[in-house]
DNA sequence: ATATCAAATAAAAACGATTCGCATTACGTT
DNA sequence: AACGTAATGCGAATCGTTTTTATTTGATAT
């Protein structure tokens, strides 16, 4: 589907600024994109879109659930597009490179805490941080 | 153990501001409070400390292992005394009341996970959104 | 196609949380 | 008690993000 048409699918008014930032996300499934950097993309491509305009963008992608925004480190918001199925992340605390998983036996794990101390379980976050095999090495040099 | 001889085996300088943010946080046990919060309570107790210094402190105290810095919703970090065990976090979505729970499998299951993607397990991140019981049953109403 | 009007955008200013720079003060050792 | 270093206080600066307001755009009815 084109981004015209996953735009009016999500019920959102189709504009020039959705369909750009949408397509970026796109083009990079499985990276993790702050907002600086997709408006720098959208500049490198010659879509001359307002940083205010990609934030708020991408809080409305978000909130039709297009895409997921993570706060990694804390201090900056990440987005990535939402194919399909729920994964957490597992990120490297040298080089910042991060992995996806899913795994299912914590996933129904968390149901049964969140039930266990009486909460009706909305969502979560669990992101794992270490150090990927390659820095590994590199620190043993 | 009194917070003056807990900074020298922390390894840190023994200074007013230092017992007195420890303090705060030791009488608060339990509770996740933000850099603003610990100044303000210390101001009520007549503590002129200085929010720079405030956040300062606190982050030395993280650094060392006394306590530990969460930023549950993304715009704040909230601290909390360590006393003793690790534990993850509940938060309902709706009053912000924040619950622990530690389990095992859980804790295991990581450790696996990251073996498993090549990675040496630093630290992590879990932490469960939904409604508290008490919420629920006002939403009920 | 064209007019209409609410909704969306751009740009700059505002914002809140946190950090920094620098002059002053306090700790711990001599 | 004096010294040198590390810590503090204050205000200004920074960072990511959001708001404001005037202008433009997209969707609907004509």
């Amino acid at each position: 589907m084109n981004s015209k048409n996953e735009l009016r699918r999500l019920g959102l008014k189709v504009t020039y600024p959705r369909m750009k930032v949408l397509e970026v996300l796109r083009g990079r499934a499985g990276s993790h994109l702050c907002a600086e950097e997709v408006y720098r993309f959208l500049g490198e491509q010659g879509h001359e879109i307002g940083l205010a305009t990609v934030y708020r963008v991408l809080a409305q992608l978000d909130e039709v659930g297009a895409i997921s925004r993570q706060m990694f480190d804390g201090n900056k918001a990440v987005y990535e597009i939402n194919n399909g199925a729920h994964h957490d992340h597992i990120v490297c605390l040298k080089c910042g490179h991060v992995r996806e998983f899913d795994d299912d036996l914590i996933e129904v794990r968390q149901r049964e805490i969140a039930a266990t101390n009486g909460y009706r379980l909305a969502q979560h976050n669990l992101t794992l941080y270490g150090y990927c095999a390659e820095c590994e090495r590199a620190t043993q040099n």
